[in-house]
DNA sequence: TGTACATCAGTGAACGCGCGTTCACTGATGTAC
DNA sequence: TGTACATCAGTGAACGCGCGTTCACTGATGTAC
């Protein structure tokens, strides 16, 4: 039976959604067609009115979970501190939700395994990643004082930005890279040692916004 | 045939070889016992008589891989650096051959969600390199100054030693999630933007250098 | 030291199963008149 | 506005394939005498 274009469209998001959820629950190899439409609701034969091919729904799935994943980070919390985000990235909670929580960390593996066309989607939700956080790095930093406005030459201005940028750059590089590396590990660790899982979630918390703080950091 | 007990050991630890290299190359999930097998010379009816399914196999290929993997840490290089491991470790040469490399970055992911038993062997496993690399950053530090050797009350002393066992610790759970982490990201876009992957690394291996040397780190 | 025989590592066909994909079909939708 | 019909989203059986595991069989090994 046909359906009407808006209900065709609402199942195709539904795909999608059931697609980033399961995928980052049980990996990219873990999961079938037939379990993704089931989970929405339908019946697996009518996926490739929707996508070409599983790989085609696979680099959807985490595109979209990437523009999502701006979630742990600041998705739903929106004025949330730098040290606010570091927390809840590194929260027993993130930790037990995968399916709805950084594709990087649930599915960064994956894709450097699968290479090509999605290695590109990684990459560009990656860059993006970090470009916010370094811009969150800078926006939460009081502003450079100007070195001596009148005089000094344009160059050294320029000089000064550029450097304070690639810093920031390079922290947000540090602490995303942490966070991934952390909640991996406290991931792998859960099941058999939770008092090493927590550990570990604790003491990168404390160690990042405690990088944070340190002025030449 | 029948084959001699020598020669059975050697093929036992030729599939041991054979799966973990496969296993951390294309994941858990990525690859069938006739794969491993095969690798190893053989056919894949006899795996049986010496493992008892593909999950136990699969737990003592683990186990192996992080016997290792004090490897790409401290395996062949003994004598090494805290930084010339870093650096060793954030290499384009580390993240190009998962099959010879760290199991944490290569399987953690998979680990978690198989959970269980497999999930022992990875808590060991990171525990036993948390201890290492704890160890070595208090090898590295020259040790710190007796306070004042005779009458301070012994609890002082006591204290002391904690607080340093306990930051060495802190900083080894620190480096290496940024190790696992930057390595996971580095190769999730090394095959899309290579530019990007080996920014990733170079900045990782600077700004932990930089770590290390920071008196209050 | 020789001989007879039980052991068992390894082989390869076979099993049931779930995968990704295809396809003939259905029937409500939405358009052309 | 009403009617006729082409469209196409969704269904479910079927496909070829590779998976983990089992099993009857082979024949060199290694032991009991």
């Amino acid at each position: 039976m046909k359906v009407s274009k808006a209900q065709a469209a609402e199942n195709r998001q539904g795909i999608l959604d059931a697609a980033a959820r399961l995928y980052r629950e049980r990996g990219l190899t873990g999961v079938g067609v037939a379990d993704i439409t089931r989970d929405a609701g339908l019946t697996h034969g009518g996926l490739y009115r929707h996508f070409e091919s599983k790989d085609a729904l696979v680099r959807e799935a985490c595109a979209r979970a990437f523009d999502w994943s701006i979630a742990p980070l600041d998705g739903h919390m929106p004025n949330a501190s730098v040290a606010d985000r570091i927390q809840s990235y590194l929260s027993p909670q993130h930790r037990d939700a995968p399916g709805s929580g950084c594709p990087a960390a649930a599915l960064a593996v994956d894709a450097a395994r699968a290479g090509g066309e999605l290695s590109q989607v990684f990459a560009e939700g990656i860059e993006r990643n970090i470009q916010r956080f370094a811009q969150l790095l800078a926006d939460a930093e009081p502003a450079m004082p100007a070195v001596s406005a009148g005089t000094a030459p344009q160059d050294a201005d320029e000089t000064t930005a550029a450097a304070t940028a690639a810093t920031h750059r390079a922290h947000a590089m540090q602490v995303l890279a942490t966070m991934v590396g952390g909640l991996v590990l406290a991931r792998a660790t859960a099941a058999a040692q939770p008092g090493l899982s927590e550990e570990i979630l604790i003491t990168l918390q404390d160690q990042l916004i405690r990088l944070l703080d340190t002025p030449s950091a």
